[in-house]
RNA sequence: CGGGAAGUAGCGCAGCUUGGCUAGCGCGCAACGUUCGGGACGUUGAGGUCGUGGGUUCAAAUCCCACCUUCCCGACCA
């Protein structure tokens, strides 16, 4: 194809996507192996990754959800060092709770230094730093950034790494009845995120661990790659979990029925902490009535890279993966199965370029490849739609929109395909 | 950190029990030719400190010791 037509549709043949025909040894989770296979991630160490450009595009993505769901919940986005005094910690008395994992070190200053296993304390640190009065809340700050935990066992690629990005939010109330409030919309937003990236999850009200407070709710998605389980009832839909699982021993709390064991993983967990670190780290405010008091706060967590994995460990088949569409990392693949033929080739890059124009993100396989590896390979990255070109099919001017979840195909004229393309986004493949 | 398994070419593996010619196979990679709608084929070729260090031996991928790394189960886990 011409480079310079070309130039804005992204092109396997210049692209790096590093698929892997064979399973990598030592994957045992379906996530695991389909991440290293379709080339999006790759290890360096155990529970250390890379995100290859499509993997990372995947991770945009999701990253953009979460930031409109928790813009629309009235969060504002900020970005917190990772590197940390551990000084900041002692105060809190956290440096000793989370000393097995939090990476530590002295600096060349000789200061005591840490990689932020999670941003409690820095947060606030900061907050209570241009806060001081009740004119200033509430107000609820976010950020998507890398965590660093010295987990003595990493498991399932991403899903327990050592280095993770999270979304974490926390925010800061005067009151309790102003944290309830922010929490539920946290709360809100949460199920958005998981449902627009295609994961259904159980909510479940939880331990709060070691960040400490009252109250606080898991988000797990059932997936046989999990480190939790969830107790369902299927007679009356209670779903348990954690310390409930060893009181009740199997028997539903509300209703006696027997309950249904599930595992799953942790996509996220909010908690409202109440004055746990505003008292510790002096976060004061002066109230209405002159009464100087510690701000309420609030955090909220989701495991984004994990996320990641947990979008595939629901959304595959045996030969890939099936992208939801609003995480896929793009909306189309367009496969010229004769790169020989420049028929074939002129009319995959007009295609392209008509896409393209209308805001789609097309991928084009270019590749010199037999169309056996190219079909296999689309179907490895599993983007929502392919739209194969052929020399067969041209003769009779016509080409195939085939979706990958269902496979159904849609064989359509070439000079319609663009517009029958944008009809099949909005009403489905149905004719 | 306890228990188990595994490290040989980019990936997947054989060889090790019973030490012995120049360490092999499949995929992938490079070149040429034939192919081209579901992982095509032929010919030629490149690519290796056999995880690391020590030991035994005339001789070690192979036997012995120590260590490192990775995976799985468990403990732990905001």
């Amino acid at each position: 194809m011409n480079e310079t037509e070309l130039r804005n549709i992204m092109r396997w043949s210049q692209y790096f996507i590093p698929t892997l025909k064979e399973t990598p040894v030592g994957t045992e989770a379906v996530s695991h192996q389909l991440l290293l296979r379709a080339g999006l991630v790759n290890m360096l160490t155990s529970g250390v990754y890379s995100y290859l450009p499509l993997g990372l595009r995947v991770l945009r993505r999701i990253e953009s959800i979460i930031r409109e769901e928790m813009d629309a919940a009235g969060a504002q986005e900020l970005f917190l060092p990772c590197l940390q005094p551990r000084d900041l910690w002692k105060k809190t008395g956290r440096d000793q709770v989370l000393n097995e994992i939090m990476i530590r070190f002295t600096d060349n200053r000789g200061r005591e230094m840490c990689l932020g296993p999670t941003h409690e304390e820095v947060i606030t640190e900061l907050v209570r730093n241009y806060v001081q009065s009740y004119r200033q809340l509430p107000v609820t700050l976010y950020q998507i950034q890398t965590k660093f935990r010295d987990e003595l066992r990493t498991r399932f690629g991403i899903v327990r790494a050592c280095e993770f990005i999270m979304k974490d939010a926390y925010s800061f109330d005067r009151d309790w009845e102003g944290l309830k409030q922010t929490y539920q919309r946290m709360h809100a937003a949460y199920q958005n995120v998981f449902r627009r990236c295609g994961v259904d999850v159980y909510i479940i009200a939880a331990d709060s661990g070691a960040m400490g407070g009252d109250v606080s709710h898991e988000f797990l998605a059932p997936a046989p790659i999990g480190e939790d389980e969830v107790a369902l009832c299927e007679s009356c839909g209670f779903v348990g979990a954690g310390a409930m699982l060893t009181e009740t021993k199997g028997a539903c709390p509300s209703c006696q029925q027997a309950l249904t064991r599930q595992v799953a993983i942790e996509l996220g967990h909010i908690f409202q902490l109440g004055t746990k670190y505003s008292q510790s780290l002096e976060a004061l405010f002066l109230d209405e009535d002159g009464q100087l008091k510690p701000i309420i706060m609030g955090c909220y967590g989701i495991g984004v890279s994990r996320l990641i994995a947990a979008v595939i460990e629901r959304n595959y088949d045996d030969k890939g993966i099936l992208w939801p569409r609003e995480v896929a990392p793009f909306d189309v693949e367009i496969l010229p199965l004769q790169m020989e033929d420049p028929q074939v080739q002129t009319v995959a890059q007009d295609l392209a370029q008509v896409l393209e124009a209308r805001g789609l993100k097309v991928l084009v396989d270019d590749r010199s490849e037999s169309p056996g590896r190219k079909f296999h390979d689309a179907d490895l990255i599993g983007l929502p739609y392919r739209i194969v070109i052929g020399t067969r099919g041209l003769k009779e001017g016509m080409l195939e929109i085939k979706e990958r979840r269902s496979g159904e195909v849609l064989k359509v004229r070439k000079e319609d395909a663009a517009s029958k393309f944008m009809d099949v986004l909005h009403k489905g493949m149905g004719r």
